[in-house]
Order: C-alpha cells, then sequence, then structure tokens
DNA sequence: GATGAATGAGGGTTCATTCAT
DNA sequence: TATGAATGAACCCTCATTCAT
C-alpha cells in the first residue's frame, strides 16, 4: 500500500488550485504548501509549472473520458442517457466546471503550448461527439424528431458551459434549476413528453 | 479639440488587455507600451493597476447600460427586441466577450474589491431584468406563449455566456450560427413561427 | 505689500518636513502640497530638492544668529545671559530641535555636500563661542567661579542636544525639566548662588 | 561549525546601514551587497525591510542589556560602576551611537510601527532605572550625597544622547573629553572627591 | 509665476527555478 | 525523495525632474 502517490497529490491540488484561482495567480509556492511539502519538490516531478498545468489537464481530461464511456456502456435509453449526463454536470459541478475554467484560463495566457490547447480540443470534440451519437441513435430509433445531432449537440454544451460561466460569477446562480430548464427545452425538441418535474403548471 | 483623453485610451487598452489575456499576465508596462507611453503615467491618471481594472469595469459597464437602453427605445416590437438583443451579441461580440472574460477573471484573482463585485453583479442584474420586461411585455400583449420571463431571461443570458465562453476556447466555434439556434429555440417556446431568415455562412 | 514670498514660504515649509520626518522621506509633492501649489514650481525658485534643503538650513543659521546677537544686546549680566539662553531653548524649542535634527540627517544622507556642511559646522561654532564668551566676562568680572569657559559652553551645549534627541524619542521627556536640572549644575559650577526660581511644573 | 549564521549577517549589516545612513536611504540592495549576497536573499529571512529594522533593534537592544547586567554584575563599588558605565559609553561608541542614531530615525519616518516603539522606550527606561538604583544603592551607603537619583540618571544619559548626536554631527568633537566633563560634574554633585586628572589648577 | 502631463531611474518585493546536501 | 538556501528576472510603484503652455 502506497502512502501516497505524489505525482497524482500535485496534479489534484494543481488542478484545485488553478481553476480557483487561476495559472498566474497561484504560485509553485501555494501548491507545495497545501501539500505540506517543500517547493522545490515540484521540480522533481515536473519540468515545469507549465509542465504541472499540462499534465493535470492531461489527467483530469482523460478522468472525464471515463465518465463518458461508463454512461455509455451502463445506459441504454438516448433519453436516459442524456438525462443522465446534465445530471452528472450537476452532480460533478466542480470537477467540470474546473475544467472550464482551466481551459479558458490557459488560452489567456498560454497560447502557444500546443499540447494543452490540443488536450483541450481533443476534450470539447469528444464531449460533443458522443452527446451527437446519442441524439442519432435516438433519432434513428424514432424515438426522437428528425432533428440535427450535431447542431443540438452544440446547443446543450454551449449551454452548459454557460452555466460553468454563471455559477463562477453569479452567486445567486442556481445550478439545478438551470439545467433542468435545459433539460425541458431539449426535451421539448425532441418531442419527447416533458414528464411533468413539479413546478409551473399547464 | 483635445488630441487624445488619456484617461479614457487607458480604459479602452486596459479593456483590450485584461480580456485578451487576463489581469495578473498583463503588466502595466505592456498597457503603456500599447500607448507608446511611460509605465509611470499610468500611475498619474489611476490609483492602482487595480483602479484601472476597476474604472475600466464601470466603463464598459455603463457603455453596455447605453446599448440596453438604446434598444428598449428603439423598437417596440417584443419578439423583435429580442431578435435585436441577439444579433447585438454577435455584432458587439468583442466587447460582450471582454466583460465575461473579465468578470471571470476578477472572480478568480480578485475576491473582495466590493466596488468591481457590485458592477458586475449590476450588470447581470440589469440585463436580465431588461429581457425579464421585454418578454413579460410580449406575454401579456398576447404575442408569446404564457411562460416565466425570469427564467426564459435566465435561459437566454446563461447561453449567450455559454457562447462567449466557447467562442475563446474552441477556435472553430460559430457564434452566429449558435446564436441563431438559441433564436429558433427562444422563439419556438414563445409560441411565434420561426422565420427561416437565411443567415450568411459565418 | 506682497500677498505672499513664495521663497520664504518653501523655505519655511520645507523647514518644518524635513525635520518631522526627514530628507529622504519628504517628496517634493508633500512640500507642494503644503502650500497647496504644483509640485513643479519648487524647480522655479530652487535648482533641487538638495538645493531647498542647503537654502533651508542657511536661512534658519541666519535667524538662530539674529537670536544670538539680540540675546547678548539685551543683556549685559553674564548669569542673566545664561539663564536667557536656556530659557530660549525651552521657548524656541521647535526651532532649535528641527535644525538638529536636519543636521544630523544631514550628515547621514548627504556627505559630500560642502556648503550645508559648513553651514553648519559654522552653526555650533558661533553657538560655542557665544556661550564661551558670555562665561569668559563672567570669570574675568569676579562674577564666576575660574573654569574652562571653552569647556563649560561645550558642556552646555553638548547637554542641550541630548534634551533636543530625547524630546524627539522619549514621549515622556520632560524639556523644561531637564532644562531646569543643566541650569542648576552649571551655576553651581560657577559658583553662584542657585535660586530656587520656582519653576512651573511641565 | 556553521560558516555563517545569515540571520545574524544580515542583522549586523542592517544595523551598521541604517545607522551610517538611515532607513529609507538605505536600500535592500545595499545591505546584500554588503554581504556579497541576492537582494532577495533578504526576503528569505526577513518578512520585509521593515521586519529587517524591527529584528536589528530588538537584537541591539538584547546585546545592550547583557552589557548592563553584566555591569552590575561584575562591580559593586556604585562610583566604579557609574566610572565604568560612561568608559562604556566611549569604548562601545560605536554601538551605542548606532542605536541613537537608528531611534531617532525611526521616530522620524515610521510612526506607527509599535513593536519598534516600545522596544526602544524600553531600552531607555531599562537603562535610567539601572543608573537610578546604582546611585540610590550609593545614596543609601552614604557614599555620595542626598540627591534625587532619578533625575540624576536622567541627567547623565540626556546629556550621552548629546554626546552621541554631536559625535556625528561635529567632526572635531571629542568624545572622551565631554564624557570626562560630565563624570566631574556627577562626582562632584555626588560629593565624591574629584581625582585631579591633570588639567585645571585651583 | 504656475500648472498638467510626461519620463527615467530606481526601489521594494515576488516568484519560478536551481543546486548542494 | 525531500529540503533549505540562493538567484535572476520581472513587476508594481514612487519620485525627482523636465517641459510645453
Amino acid at each position: 500500500m502506497k502512502r501516497h502517490d505524489r505525482h497524482e497529490e500535485f496534479l489534484l491540488t494543481a488542478l484545485e488550485l488553478f481553476a480557483e484561482r487561476n495559472f498566474a495567480t497561484v504560485t509553485v509556492k501555494d501548491i507545495a504548501q497545501s501539500l505540506g511539502v517543500n517547493p522545490a519538490l515540484v521540480y522533481y516531478y515536473f519540468e515545469n509549472k507549465t509542465a504541472l498545468l499540462r499534465a493535470a489537464i492531461e489527467f483530469i481530461v482523460a478522468k472525464s473520458f471515463e465518465n463518458i464511456e461508463a454512461l455509455e456502456k451502463e445506459n441504454c435509453d438516448p433519453a436516459q442517457m442524456i438525462a443522465s449526463w446534465l445530471d452528472n454536470h450537476v452532480k460533478n459541478y466542480s470537477e467540470i466546471h474546473r475544467f472550464v475554467k482551466i481551459a479558458l484560463d490557459f488560452k489567456s495566457a498560454h497560447e502557444g503550448d500546443d499540447a494543452i490547447e490540443a488536450t483541450i480540443a481533443r476534450f470539447y470534440a469528444e464531449e460533443r461527439k458522443m452527446l451527437s451519437r446519442i441524439i442519432r441513435r435516438g433519432v434513428e430509433a424514432r424515438l426522437f424528431n428528425r432533428i440535427d445531432s450535431d447542431r443540438m449537440a452544440q446547443f446543450i454544451s454551449t449551454f452548459l458551459d454557460g452555466c460553468m460561466v454563471r455559477s463562477v460569477i453569479l452567486s445567486n446562480f442556481k445550478l439545478s434549476v438551470a439545467v433542468e430548464d435545459l433539460r425541458r427545452t431539449i426535451f421539448e425538441q425532441l418531442g419527447l413528453q416533458v414528464r411533468p418535474k413539479a413546478h409551473n403548471g399547464a
């Protein structure tokens, strides 16, 4: 039994801090202090502060892919899968919002690091492909209306990004309400019975 | 005729750079260099780098309010007004996206500056109030379906924030397409004829 | 009637601020602000911040000489003159202590400005010469014991400098008490009746 | 054997420079250069330039207290102890005069740092208490005239401060002569035989 | 006389990074 | 593995000083 996996500890801590503040604001000392170790130790495990960011992003993207795959394996009803995906965003809020924040921050200050750029792009592409795949399957099975699956996927995921931003900026933003509104909108467009989840009659 | 309004020049430049990169990454020297002046001059016009940020945010928010007011005065058809508001986001993309980025960045690194915090909150509140007002008017005039105007306003503006984020993160994101999708979705929910509006490829 | 003599105003203000803080700490802006004028104006009247210091020191020394001369003209009884000199230090405390402080500060940071150096030296020499002269006169008139007038002068003036320092450093230092103690000591050594001089509590 | 105690090295160097010039004039770079190290290293050992001053003052005051204690332990004859104390000022001139200068400078520019203020006050209080104690003992043992020990202590220490000032300001000031004059004056007032140290006949 | 605007030099401080141990 | 000590580069900011008006 390993006492601790230092490498991963650094990744996790870096992720947390980079998302909470941002790359430029978080110092190597901050990260080390969070773990109760010496700042110089970062350079034993990583080449750079930037390399640490790179590794952290790759780490979180890899984990997200696992999430996506798990989702696709467990469920088979397309409508259910979409609902799960949305729930996932509410439940795993902090993880996802971290990624969005870091991605945004990266674009702001690191134009040039192609590896990171590629990883981020890959994540977004994969997310959209998955959503698109699910929708297409629903359409083909005649469960959904015939709509452009790519655009719908884009729509969903754009809105979710908006949620992530607002939950950072607006202290009174209600993530679950917003996501529920999204679900209703999507389901309506897909031609599904919008299950009357309590509120607003009609 | 003044040759230049230095104060405003600083505001504009700061806005541009802070949005493009972020507060921590942009140096006072960068801002000065952009204007071809000495960095010390910043301190002649502003107390601080932070004070400059504050002034810049106030400046852009004030300008946005003017936009909002103009919009409400020019139009009278609620549906038309909503469409205009969306168009506004496509046309004035850079200004709006700057504000969102700066707001997000601010939240990351400046927890504590109440003045800035308040300005940002005020902007978002005002935006939502205006959208809500327009929708309510449409509902009351029986032009729109009877829906919760506040939630719809929130929905719209959350999606637009999502657009702003993605246009930064994803190089192949098509803002106009996304906004058009939003328009169709909204109009459907409001019970309006979705006119096909031949949109330009962009 | 001149509304104001700017030159002298600068001198006076500089003196006050340089003594209160010190040359390095007081900015040209501080001085200008004290007078409610623009900092650049200093350079109309003086070549330099240092030139202003120089002029200010010369100014205060000249004024001190006037004091000394006046003292010597008014009185003729040596014992009375010494007492007056001491009283003078209690009454004109702020002026004298300013000079000592500035002189000390000057030595700390301006080694090199010979003009200032000379002015300060001249002041101290003059002060000692005057005291010495008075004492010698008292001795020659057989009013005082036969003592070394130069050393006594040095003794008095050293103690007075000590008073100045302590009144700055020690908030509970009682200048008048200390000076009275000095007077008694001197008079004893001179062989004078130490009149009890009911001094006020301060 | 440690090669060097950096912390103490900084303290010593700072003390020397702050006394020679003053807090505002001495740069962190100066201090570092004196030790042949990088200026940033100062911040490894001290929080601040001000914290360095604080530590330096505390250091020198602590050392002075040791001096005082040693003095009181070694001697037992009150008259001898006073003489030793005076000699101490002549011999350890540079250390003491440093403290006075720094204390004076501090008062000029750092109003607000309570810790430093307290340390300085403590030093002066302690010094006076010790002198007072010695004198009282002499009076009680009927070795000295019956005089106010507190005032005599104050008198001595004020004069010594005056010496310190003059030795800075006046290049031709003879510290040992001034201190000897003080000794004679004190001893006379205490009713001691003034050992005829050469000059002034009678 | 007097000012607003502008600058260059430099100071305090932070921070990523290195290196010997 | 891990640390303490050290450094160089860069940043924010201040300030004396200048100059056109």
